[in-house]
DNA sequence: TGAAATGTTGGGGCG
DNA sequence: ACGCCCCAACATTTC
């Protein structure tokens, strides 16, 4: 039995890979990767550069691995559903095993693939902790209201602990070519690398795991909101590229923590995960509209100047410049800035959140289609289980709740750096004396406001409230 | 996984 | 002694 492994961007590792399990089960594994030109293609690859820098860090880390332990990485350049069916035919595989992954891109390759390969195509679950799609409620319908699912994930079923490692595999045949040096770098893809983006591949994951569960787990359930502490795991990547499998964070995360606030609170999180992977794949249309049908056609303004702010980190609110300017700076924001930055683009400027969506998609290291759809649906508060559309943070008290002293304003935002944690988040509040000494003239080195909070928030209010009345009336 | 407005309660100052 | 006002602290309602 001669067995190709298909790798994807969702399961770059060879720990806890049940396809890879299953392959060793014959006597000859072709581990393969594809590099599809949708997205390994230059300008494409360029379009999600910090994304594309850990996935190929992660795939040369995985092409390490693989030969470490006897074995190789096949690398094919060119369309899932020709490639694959190519190489099984040219190496005489009889079977190709993969994980099923729920965005739609990937499930189209795995339909495509299936319709060329048949029965030699055997898909895994693995992705999430359970199969999305496997809880229903007794209507039989998806779960639209996250603690409820949660409910029914805890009784589900038990979480299966992950596989053992591997330790050899068998030798690549010898007529097999691997063509590993077309596994790009990000020069030859004109990325310049960003050395605050994390370190991608399997062992910096596990590191990172373990440094978590070990130093700052313990008060995960406080720090987290804490916008100036490194007070997170920091595995949003390392999920979304598969360098871990999110039963290995389950399983390590119980067994370290024990019976916490600290446990529920970060297992909590992956529950969310998986609400997130379970609602994308029953409605694959939330990527492309709001999930709650009274905000089509939502009064959305197109507004480029304001666009251009948000996006650049120049909306005079600290808070939200800085998590505007972490994202650009590494390619990542912490979750509470992003909560904020989303509420700030959608409730205070009244612009579209796809727009955020498509704007975080394209920097962030952990984009991923149904956590961060979901994010934005979420603050927006048109999407599954999102917060009511009412609830506006006010950018001044989110940033004295969570940022306390200013230091992750600080940090990003440096020309309000010597400004006391006073006024941090509210300069145009500093009495000049203070702002001088600070070294700030506000609207030359730093912006004022480019909206008035109160005026914003009934702003967004009126017209929400008219909108979705109006529609409620139609309906 | 809000914020702001509004309502309630209770202590203290004061005439 | 009592009512009145103020206001902080907390609770509830509304957006």
């Amino acid at each position: 039995m001669r067995t190709v492994v298909w790798f994807r961007v969702g399961d770059l590792r060879i720990s806890d890979h049940a396809p890879l399990r299953s392959a060793l089960d014959g006597e000859e594994v072709i581990p393969l990767f594809v590099l599809e030109p949708d997205l390994f293609a230059p300008a494409r690859a360029r379009k999600q550069a910090h994304r594309m820098q850990f996935w190929l860090d992660s795939l040369h880390a995985l092409e390490a691995n693989l030969r470490q332990r006897g074995s190789r990485l096949v690398v094919a350049k060119g369309r899932t559903r020709e490639v694959i069916p190519r190489t099984v035919r040219q190496w005489k595989a009889d079977r190709v095993v993969a994980h099923r992954l729920v965005a739609p891109t990937e499930a189209e390759h795995e339909r495509q693939l299936s319709a060329a390969l048949g029965e030699r195509l055997e898909l895994f679950e693995g992705q999430t902790l359970h199969p999305p799609g496997a809880l229903r409620t007794g209507g039989g319908k998806p779960y639209s209201v996250f603690t409820r699912f949660a409910r029914a994930f805890d009784r589900y079923a038990s979480i299966d602990p992950p596989l053992a490692s591997v330790r050899s595999l068998p030798r690549l045949a010898r007529a097999v070519t691997t063509n590993a040096e077309a596994l790009p770098t990000c020069k030859a893809l004109g990325i310049t690398r960003n050395p605050a983006v994390l370190e991608g591949g399997e062992r910096a994951a596990r590191k990172r795991l373990r440094e978590f569960l070990r130093k700052r787990a313990a008060t995960y359930a406080a720090d987290r909101d804490r916008m100036d502490l490194e007070g997170t795991s920091r595995l949003s990547a390392d999920l979304v590229a598969g360098t871990i499998s999110v039963r290995q964070v389950w399983t390590e995360a119980e067994g370290a923590l024990g019976d916490t606030d600290a446990t529920f609170a970060f297992l909590n999180e992956l529950v969310w995960r998986e609400f997130t992977h379970s609602t994308l794949q029953d409605r694959p249309e939330v990527l492309s509209r709001p999930f709650r049908p009274q905000f089509l056609g939502f009064p959305w303004r197109t507004d480029e100047v304001a666009w251009q702010a948000w996006a650049r980190g120049q909306t005079g609110y600290p808070v939200v410049d800085a998590s505007a300017r972490q994202l650009l700076g590494e390619g990542f924001v912490h979750n509470r800035a992003r909560m904020v930055s989303a509420s700030f683009l959608t409730k205070h400027l009244l612009i579209d959140y796809r727009r955020g969506e498509a704007h975080y998609l394209e920097h962030l290291t952990d984009g991923d289609p149904a956590q961060n759809n979901a994010g934005w649906q979420w603050s927006a508060g048109s999407g599954c289980d999102a917060q009511p559309h009412f609830r506006i943070f006010n950018p001044v008290l989110q940033g004295q709740k969570f940022d306390p002293e200013g230091n992750y304003v600080r940090r990003w935002v440096p020309e309000l750096a010597r400004l006391p944690a006073r006024y941090i988040h509210h300069p145009w509040d500093a009495p000049e004396v203070v702002l001088r000494d600070a070294g700030v003239r506000l609207g030359k080195d730093y912006p004022r406001p480019i909206v008035e909070h109160g005026y914003a928030r009934s702003r967004f209010l009126a017209r929400a409230s008219q909108h979705l009345e109006t529609r409620r009336k139609r309906d």
